[in-house]
DNA sequence: GCCATGGCTAGTA
DNA sequence: GCCATGGCTAGTA
């Protein structure tokens, strides 16, 4: 394992119930500003072996990103039970929700 | 070669 | 809506 790789998985444990963080934050936090598309990899690979907290992750725009539906509506019922609330949009509110490191 | 991005711009209203 | 980006892995040799 890449410690770019442990960076992240780390950095994604961290973030309690109740915020989110993005893939791009989560990138430069762990020191790779460019790599949102690595995190994403990243919980593809390993959110199960690793027990992520896979659900607490969206995009910068605050939406949900997962393409797949069955995961995509699971997410937002996790996070719903979690205390955030996706708007008429879509769109999770970051300046309320989102985990600073 | 993958990918659940992100940021910028053209094009509409 | 387009496309540059990058760390890693599956799959071949």
């Amino acid at each position: 394992m890449q410690p770019f790789t442990q960076q992240v998985i780390d950095i994604i444990r961290a973030i309690p119930s109740g915020k989110v963080m993005t893939y791009g934050q989560i990138a430069a936090t762990a020191g790779s500003p460019r790599g949102a598309r690595q995190v994403v990899r990243i919980l593809h690979t390993m959110s199960d072996k690793h027990g992520l907290p896979w659900h607490r992750v969206i995009n910068a725009k605050g939406e949900i990103a997962i393409t797949e539906d069955e995961s995509r509506f699971l997410q937002k019922i996790i996070l719903e039970e979690e205390g955030i609330k996706t708007n008429e949009a879509g769109r999770i509110d970051l300046s309320v929700h989102r985990y600073n490191g």
